[in-house]
DNA sequence: TTCGCCACATTTGTCTGACCAATGGCTGGT
DNA sequence: ACCAGCCATTGGTCAGACAAATGTGGCGAA
């Protein structure tokens, strides 16, 4: 997400945050290394020590610095990761993230209704229809993962014009551009899995080969449940990871 | 980590944080709803604005609330998880944090060399010394983890009486409270496995079954890896969750 | 010399009060 | 009924000050 632009449209203690990331990662400033004091800091930067201190508290709780009162603001060290849950949204962005081209195969688009586990994730009445996207995402041409996305049919009333351009771009992107539908949470359920014959098929595996089944659901600003997916992952291609930030039992640590 | 005591030892901040998530969480403000402005809640909490909105970022950020200049601080819809990875840490928390009783079976502690990866992931010397805990964890009873935990050696170096503790309590609590090591990150690596023999054994299952595979690498404050653990967790009774907040393409919402 | 205690400068945590900018409802006119 | 513009409300930023915790250096006692 902080890759990129600092641009516009932010506020400036994001903006800040961004920038004192980009130092750090780019090695300005070095692990157990101590920043500036905030005061020669914000000065530095141009902003008020309040802003500063709003992007260094943003900076602490996603472990990139640790604060001690009375003793400074020191770098953490941050294990590098490539496909971070937290930050990599979707299949596409994840793909891209491991430096490989993004692509689709056996795109179906279709209207159905959701089986009564579906209806219960997305809070819709039973057999509810919705749109379903179904196809295998590829990276650099192999087949990496069978994704079935599930979009409440409601969202799309009146623009079913949109319908085609379903499978062309991300999903993300189209409830975000077209439909002014910005998610901004999501929950994912990670279960071990197995090939059967049509997973094999599309994926390219021998049936029974041991896949990661993803089940995700995702929130937009107001909490509705605005899409469903399933996704099947090649177990040897992709690797899923989190940090947990947190949080020992004694807040003291020393230098 | 918010559930129970917003004791001593934390700042202010964390301290009202606590308080607001414990207001949220418990239906004192329900989603969609605003929050009182920040001068009047800071009042009516006692303390500044200042502290105030330090909490409120740091809720932000966790997505309990969204912020609106000019129109106020909302509650976000929060899908309640019950076994977060991002909040709880250790296999005993995530059993407990289900309801169930946590409990151990077949401890074996010894002492051994790393593999040439394990060496890798803990920074250590190929073949250097770790203490290894090897142990199925249970939930009321009943196997539902096989853990192996990697601890450097070097680590307990001239307290060897701790050696007979390690299987008792949680790790992370004998790396605190006795070495003054605190556990402040975590990257773990999540993969789809299938039981072979000792594993079917241990977790009394057949083998074959489908199983997922936990690898996890855990840093102090200075970033030095202090524990490696491979854990095998029964697919059908755990499931692994993560919250991905963010940050649309387009940074606006609307109410 | 060595150890321990204390004063002090440094740094983050918190407070106060003020102003700026975006939002959303209200009002008044068409 | 509808629309445009005013305006109170609210979060974002700023400035300066004090409190509390930390680490260091010096001083004195053993």
């Amino acid at each position: 997400m902080q890759a990129g632009g600092q641009a516009t449209g932010d506020t400036l203690a994001v903006t800040v945050r961004q920038e004192l990331a980009r130092r750090i990662e780019g090695g300005t400033w070095r692990p157990r290394q101590r920043l500036p004091a905030e005061p020669t800091l914000a000065a530095s930067l141009g902003v008020s020590r309040a802003t500063l201190r709003e992007a260094l508290r943003s900076l602490e709780e996603d472990g990139f610095v640790t604060r001690v009162r009375g003793a400074g603001t020191f770098v953490t060290h941050r294990p590098r990761l490539k496909n971070n849950l937290d930050v990599n949204f979707g299949v596409t962005d994840l793909i891209r993230s491991m430096g490989m081209e993004p692509g689709t195969e056996g795109l179906k688009v279709y209207e159905a209704s959701a089986s009564a586990e579906e209806a219960r994730l997305l809070s819709l009445p039973n057999a509810a229809p919705v749109l379903c996207v179904e196809r295998t995402r590829t990276a650099d041409g192999r087949p990496v993962v069978f994704s079935l996305d599930l979009v409440p049919a409601a969202l799309l009333e009146g623009r079913e014009n949109l319908l085609p351009r379903l499978g062309q771009r991300s999903i993300y992107e189209l409830l975000d551009r077209d439909l002014g539908i910005t998610v901004r949470q999501g929950v994912v359920t990670v279960r071990p899995a197995k090939a059967d014959r049509s997973l094999a098929a599309a994926l390219r595996v021998p049936r029974g080969a041991l896949l990661l089944y993803l089940l995700q659901v995702d929130y937009d600003a107001d909490g509705r449940a605005v899409l469903l997916s399933h996704e099947h992952h090649l177990g040897d291609v992709f690797e899923v990871t989190v940090v947990r930030r947190g949080a020992g039992t004694l807040p003291r640590e020393r230098t």
